[in-house]
Order: C-alpha cells, then sequence, then structure tokens
RNA sequence: GAGACCAUGGCGAAAGGGCGAACGCGGCGGUUUGUGACUCCGUUAGUACCAGUUCGAGUCUGGUUGGUCUCCCCA
C-alpha cells in the first residue's frame, strides 16, 4: 500500500522534532561554552576517504557502508561516521594554517547497512566535536567532560565514563602478541564467537560477555604502554579529577574505528535495549596525516542522538518544548470570518502564535481545537463585539472572559501569557 | 549476515472458519443556526500486500513487505 519509508529510517514528525531541537539546543549551548564552532560537511564523500579513515578491516568499512556509484562514476559513500569528513575539510581548509587549534562540532545524520534494533537505525544522527591541533591530555579530559555535560544538562542520570588507553600503533601491535600468547592455548575453550574473534580483533576478545571469567588473568594493555603512553594517560585522568569528571577505568575498552591512539572512552547507560553505549569518541594522532595533511593530533567523540532521545524517554524525561498556541482565534459567523485572517495576521506581527479555524468548524469543534492547540486563550470573535471593536478573550482553562479592544489585543495576550514564574 | 516474535480504523483493542468486523479514545455533525470540556443520537475500517486451502478466512497455509527484539558490531 502507498510508499514506505526505507527500513531502520525514521520520520521525526511535529511533537517529536520539538524534542530533538531541543536536544540540538542543548548541544550547541554545550558548545558555545567550550568553543567549539559548528561545521558542516558533505553528508556523503569519495568512499577512499572512509576506507583510509574508518580502516579497511573495520565492521563499518568492511560491510556496512552504503555506497554508491554517481553519473561521474566515482565511488561515492554516505558518511558512516562524522570524524573522517570533519578531517578531510581541515586539510582541505588549510585549517592547519591556523594560529589556533580547531575546534569544531557537528550534528547531522549519519548511515550504516545495519539490521535495526532498539537504539540503532540504517540513518542516525550523530552529535560530535573534534579538536584538531593539541596534543595536550588537558583537551582530552575537556571533550570528555564536554560529552558528560551534555548528558548531564539534558537531565539524564546513570551517565557512566568508561577510560582506556590504547596507547600507539606500535604499543597495540606488542601488546596484540603478548595477548595472543596469552588466547591461544585457551582457544578451544573459548565461546565460538571468541574463536573467530581471535583472529579478526584479539582485544576485542577480552569484552566478551560469555568467557568473562577466564580472563582475570590477561594482560592489560594499560600495563603495555610506553613510557610517554602512560604519561598522557596519567595526565587525562589527573585532569578529569580536577574536573571532577567521574570515570571507570575499563582496560578492556577497544572501539570500532583504527584510528584511534591513546585515550579511547564510551559513555555507557541503561535502558535501551541490549544496548549500552550511547556515544565514545578518542584521541586520533595520525588521523590527519593519514588523510594527507600535516601530521596534527587530534580528539574527539560522537554521540547517539538516537540514544540520547530513547533515554530520555525511558528516564521520563519530558521537557517543556513551548509548542503550543498562544491564542487561537474563534470566529463566529461569516463577518467574523472575513475579518479572522487580518486578525491573526496582526497578532503574529507582534510576535505572538495565533491559531485558528481553516476548515469552517462550529463553534464547538472550534473551542475544542482551541483547547489542542495548547492555547491559554480563546480570542472569541462575534457580530457583537466586532460591531463595538472589541474581541472577548476566554480562558480555556475555565473562567470568566473579558472584552479587549480589538487595538489592544496583542497587548493584552502579551500580558496574559507571560511566563509566570 | 543469522534467529525469534508480531502486523485489524487516526489511536488502543476484541472477534480461538460462518450472520451487517465488538468496545474504548479521538474526530465530525446533531441535541444547543454564535461561546467547548456533561448527556444522548448519528457518523467515521473490511482486517499490511499477494497467492492458496475452504461452500465460507481477520481467523488456516505459503510468500512478500514492514515493525519489534536478539546475536554480531556499534551511535
Amino acid at each position: 500500500m502507498g510508499f514506505q519509508k526505507p527500513p531502520g529510517t525514521q520520520d521525526i514528525m511535529p511533537g517529536n522534532s520539538e524534542l530533538w531541537q531541543y536536544v540540538e539546543s542543548t548541544a550547541r549551548d554545550i558548545c558555545r561554552r567550550y568553543r567549539f564552532r559548528e561545521i558542516r560537511t558533505p553528508i556523503f564523500e569519495g568512499t577512499e576517504l572512509f576506507k583510509r579513515g574508518v580502516g579497511e578491516t573495520t565492521d563499518i568499512v568492511e560491510k556496512e557502508m552504503y555506497t554508491f556509484e554517481d553519473r561521474g562514476e566515482r565511488s561515492m559513500t554516505l558518511r558512516p561516521e562524522g570524524t573522517a569528513g570533519v578531517v578531510r575539510s581541515y586539510v582541505e581548509n588549510k585549517l592547519y594554517g591556523d594560529p589556533d587549534i580547531a575546534k569544531l562540532y557537528y550534528i547531522g545524520p549519519m548511515f550504516r547497512y545495519e539490521r535495526a534494533q532498539a537504539g540503532r537505525y540504517r540513518q542516525f544522527h550523530q552529535f560530535g566535536v573534534e579538536a584538531i591541533g593539541s596534543d595536550d591530555p588537558a583537551l582530552d579530559a575537556e571533550v570528555i567532560a564536554l560529552g558528560y555535560h551534555f548528558y548531564r544538562e539534558l537531565g539524564l542520570t546513570g551517565v557512566s565514563v568508561d577510560l582506556n588507553s590504547v596507547g600507539t600503533p606500535a604499543v597495540r601491535a606488542a601488546f596484540r602478541e603478548k595477548l595472543l600468547a596469552f588466547l591461544l592455548p585457551m582457544r578451544e575453550s573459548l565461546c565460538k564467537d571468541c574463536q573467530a574473534r581471535i583472529d579478526r580483533n584479539p582485544l576485542r576478545v577480552l569484552d566478551c560477555k560469555v568467557d568473562q571469567d577466564k580472563f582475570t588473568d590477561a594482560p592489560s594493555i594499560l600495563d603495555s604502554l610506553d613510557e610517554a603512553c602512560e604519561k598522557h594517560f596519567a595526565r587525562v585522568r589527573e585532569c578529569l579529577d580536577e574536573m571532577s569528571i567521574p570515570y571507570r577505568l575499563n582496560p578492556r575498552l577497544v572501539r570500532g574505528l583504527d584510528y584511534y591512539t591513546h585515550t579511547a572512552f564510551e559513555y555507557k547507560a541503561q535502558g535501551i535495549g541490549a544496548i549500552d553505549t550511547i556515544g565514545g569518541g578518542g584521541r586520533y594522532n595520525g588521523l590527519v596525516a593519514e588523510i594527507g595533511g600535516d601530521d596534527k593530533p587530534g580528539v574527539g567523540l560522537g554521540l547517539g542522538l538516537e540514544r540520547t532521545l530513547l533515554l530520555l524517554e525511558s528516564q521520563g524525561i519530558k521537557p517543556d518544548l513551548g509548542n503550543q498556541a498562544d491564542v487561537y482565534i474563534v470566529a463566529l459567523g461569516e463577518r467574523a470570518e472575513q475579518a479572522a485572517p487580518g486578525l491573526t495576521q496582526r497578532l503574529r506581527d507582534a510576535g505572538i502564535a495565533a491559531e485558528r479555524d481553516y476548515l469552517g468548524r462550529k463553534t464547538k469543534a472550534q473551542f475544542k481545537a482551541a483547547e489542542r492547540s495548547g492555547a491559554r486563550y480563546a480570542a472569541v470573535l462575534g457580530d457583537d463585539e466586532l460591531d463595538r471593536g472589541e474581541i472577548s478573550l476566554r480562558p480555556i482553562a475555565g473562567g470568566e472572559q473579558t472584552a479587549v479592544k480589538l487595538s489592544e489585543l496583542a497587548d493584552a495576550i502579551k500580558k496574559l501569557t507571560a511566563p509566570t514564574p
């Protein structure tokens, strides 16, 4: 029957879109305070960018990208994450030439071809920030703080920060060997998934839910860090402590993108089905060079907006969205209907959210519509009022209606609907 | 990529092969030619789609599409 939206996508309808706007404006205001500025990059890029940036062997690149050939026979991909595009833009626009580091944020859709489930969609939205140009561990901490601040500002509780250091590529390679030496002998005793993971991504085996207890003696990456990594990580933790940002050390935390170095972190919360990660990020010191720019270090995060919204819902948080009308014009009779458009326009000119009936409905139905509109007052216009150059303001919630001069209607409404503490 | 469950009006929800698809909410109209939230009355779908079994299917079978959830992985 008719057309349907593609699987794993959503129509964000009125009533819900206001909630999105609220979450987005919260993100923007956080960024204003942390001095991150918005960047808007294309939602598709050349496929090669993601292969290079995200990593050829990641799940994202191997099986989740929306890749297509454009009419010029170039391979394009709908962005599966935000960092690669931002870094590309950083390099292309030569931001490395700026005297200050780049502190950028974005809000927008991402695309991954996966089976949808609670909190997972094929088109989803991320709020992300990237700070490029400094290796200061304080910046890692600031990015972590920003995300934590965002959730707290929305009123969410139970959001925790998992923190790890994944070192440098050299550190990781060495650790990988150590880990394999530990895992391979016990290979047969591990669950099926882990046996497969040993080959693909041994670091992830430690995260297994089934075999948790078998890994108590497993080597920890935190013990394998070299001096520079360790120093950086220690300073990150020190900064977080000073900022009063709580976190949980999780040496088994591994992120799904290849570009992370040193700091890696995830925000976790319960309440979205089987999913507990609501956002994450980390440092990516080799990425800018990989994309073809100067060897600039960077750190960033990406937060799932759908997951944030889901969490708001599961925690029963309902912000006042301010999507109600201020006044509803009830027109009684033909003359009133004649006068209604002009009257409505004058109110809107004065900054008032004015609604009226366009379906030729009877009085009773107009009052019901007035109630639905959320307006606190109905402005009732009939022949009597019209003759006297007046209009009646009737409180929707009940009570006496008062007559107001038509010329003073806007002011009267403003006075009546002014926010009262 | 694999699996489980589900699919009736704007919404919620009945009908476990058979009279005109109950009921509630909501909408519209009337009761009350122009001042609503109460009452009463009327009205508002043919059961996601396609095919099959049957005298007869919303109810059984198969397929398609979509949804929910889970594994994998992540936001």
